[in-house]
DNA sequence: CCCAAAAAATAATCTGACAAATCGTCCGAT
DNA sequence: ATCGGACGATTTGTCAGATTATTTTTTGGG
């Protein structure tokens, strides 16, 4: 015999009881009750404690899961570990939205060349000596690839990428990391397939890095926004705009 | 007796076959084959399809729920039908990750002065009559609730994302949206119980609604960065930038 | 001391059942 | 003929118990 809701202390709502356990577990894990690297407890723990059964706990684990906050491992001394939730999580969500919503390529670029140069400005101000070298090993693995066009774009992506990381703001961080593989996925590959497109990526990039190393905010987000314009008009105009979408 | 998963067609990896799942299940979905508005299979159908458990199949489907791609409802004609992603979604998800990662209000700040003024140029490029006449509302709406601090906040954000909208990018609208909830829930009300502050803003709000109706681009986005840096800075002066976290 | 096998702990999955919500249909009263 | 309520059908939501897979720890033999 099922023990209805109502009966209990809880005298909440009609939503689904795994939505419910949900957000109170959702809302103690964000105020710090269970910080990142703690356990919640165990599956069965929460069945007792919950008063619910197993498949209601595990589902709002599982809402927990997709959200990022948490993680679970199997195995003895496994269990659902609190997260940080990183950046990925916002580019995921935001590539479904891309994905699901059929935006057209233009507004991918729009907002690119929005944020990129500002992303550029703050990584000169605020690069530490580690990330320039490693914004530099990426230069070179980039010229190393000219001539393989695929490895090409994906290193590509990866330098840009890092130059949101080094703006040292983690929002800028995932609007790029979800910006750039969403281009990525929409841009096709032949168009790139030119060496004067790629010869002058390769320039841009060693000048937005000089500004970088110099730290001149100023002359890095001018680089960048050229960089981008150039590179942006050059997709478009292999494709005109009003008929890509990103698939 | 379970049927292990190495016994069937599927030689898939390691992962959870409702990762899997619902992984097949949204490639299906993003690629066109169940548009919004479609019915995927009942829960019993995918089991005797999938050759799952109903558990999994619940877990699979609860994945895209969270996504934003579909929404399941009980009952007769119910079922599990395809939603389209909307930027409601990246709010979401954007506004966990601020929590959980204790983003620095600054953080959000500085993505607002790079992504607002961009908004507003666009605006003004691509507005529509019907546009300009609910964001003069709007403006009225925030002038009458000039004494009255919250609703003045509320509509504020309003305000600000209406601008987001005209912009005709629905990106740059996701964005907007979910960092001006953030910024909201993240500023203190009593920062701004200034008469003097809401006056600007007023000012600054007039002035860029100008520039729009005039479809004066350069005008609109020179304005409105002037304006979020003004305000920023406000908000910045009130409470130390190192100190403030989202929360 | 080291390594392999067994044990233990835990999540992942399966099976089967009942509860609750929603909609269509049918029947009776007006 | 029409309206309203009762009933049934359909589908998701939840529960309960058992089995399977995986990981870590422990133990035993060399």
């Amino acid at each position: 015999m099922r023990i209805s809701l109502d009966t209990r202390l809880w005298n909440l709502q009609i939503p689904k009881a795994s939505d419910v356990l949900a957000s109170r577990l959702r809302d103690r894990i964000l105020s710090g009750e269970f910080g990142p690297g703690m356990s919640l407890p165990a599956e069965r723990d929460l069945v007792s404690q919950s008063g619910l059964g197993r498949a209601t706990v595990r589902e709002s684990l599982r809402i927990l899961e997709i959200e990022g906050l948490v993680k679970t491992r199997r195995g003895r001394h496994g269990g659902t570990q609190v997260q940080q939730p990183n950046s990925a999580l916002v580019a995921r969500s935001l590539e479904i939205f891309i994905l699901g919503s059929r935006l057209r390529l233009n507004s991918l670029l729009e907002v690119r060349e929005t944020i990129e140069p500002a992303s550029a400005a703050l990584a000169a101000s605020r690069r530490t000596d580690a990330e320039l070298a490693e914004l530099e090993r990426l230069t070179a693995g980039l010229e190393e690839a000219f001539d393989y066009v695929e490895t090409f774009l994906v290193a590509n992506v990866n330098w840009h990428v890092a130059i949101a990381r080094m703006s040292h703001n983690p929002l800028l961080e995932g609007f790029m990391e979800a910006l750039a593989s969403a281009i990525l996925a929409g841009t096709d590959i032949a168009d790139f397939n030119s060496d004067e497109i790629r010869r002058d990526a390769l320039g841009a990039h060693r000048r937005i890095q000089k500004a970088i190393r110099d730290q001149d905010s100023e002359a890095a987000r001018r680089r960048m926004a050229r960089h981008i314009q150039a590179y942006d008009a050059a997709v478009m105009r292999r494709a005109h705009p009003a008929v890509v979408e990103v698939r």
